[in-house]
DNA sequence: CATAAACATTGACAAACGTCGATGTATTAA
DNA sequence: TTAATACATCGACGTTTGTCAATGTTTATG
């Protein structure tokens, strides 16, 4: 088990000036360099944007598992990795475990990359 | 020699409508993917704000390795991927390479990513 | 031509990553 | 209580990645 899984879900908004604004410090670039690896990812982009498509824009494992051709176990791995880096949220019912995006997570890095 | 470094250098904005828009395909999670990748990295992040923020608006090599503490050959590998996923642009002056950041391409990835 | 400078490329290595199958853990249903 | 379902976790694996030292390449200079 890493430091990682410990500490409370990363907020991506919460953060520096535009990458391009002016010269970003180096735990800043560790930070940003975080999120966006969580992001890169195919499987991960597909269930982010496969989450924000569903009805009631929450989704379960069992309705990506199929859809994303990957092993159940896999998938719980990318949702984990997606919660981590706070662009999920993970609520369970019952023995379903419902993921919804994080409002605002998306546009926080994006906001970073902006130039103009 | 990978076959990718023969194509000529991905183009990050002409892809799709943004991640939370639609349910996006397998390619075009495939490129963004690959786009993300390219950027999720400490030293290729502190890199392009480096570009960003030195006269000109573009580096050379030898500008940016001791600031970043690595090596050159790490340096070249790092700018070389930029390059490569469309972020910069190399113009050779005599012994020198000058980077500078290819406008537009990472808010073609910053809109791919918004939500609003 | 010979040397030096700036950069690219190669090869090697350890660390991180994506995937799977197997197993563990709750929760529901019979 | 037993069985089944949905999901998480673990262990193992092949692949990719970041880094460096060494070498190759090009350009300017003596």
């Amino acid at each position: 088990m890493s430091l990682m899984e410990l500490l409370p879900v990363r907020d991506v908004t919460a953060c520096c000036s535009p990458l391009t604004r002016e010269a970003i410090g180096e735990d800043n670039a560790s930070n940003l360099a975080s999120s966006l690896r969580a992001l890169a990812d195919p499987a991960r982009l597909r269930i982010i944007s496969m989450v924000a498509a569903h009805e009631d824009a929450e989704a379960c494992v069992c309705d990506l598992t199929e859809p994303l051709g990957l092993g159940q176990s896999t998938v719980s791995h990318h949702l984990r990795i997606l919660v981590e880096a706070g662009y999920l949220t993970r609520s369970k019912r019952g023995t379903w475990a419902y993921y919804k995006l994080v409002p605002g997570a998306l546009d926080g890095v994006a906001r970073l990359l902006v130039t103009v």
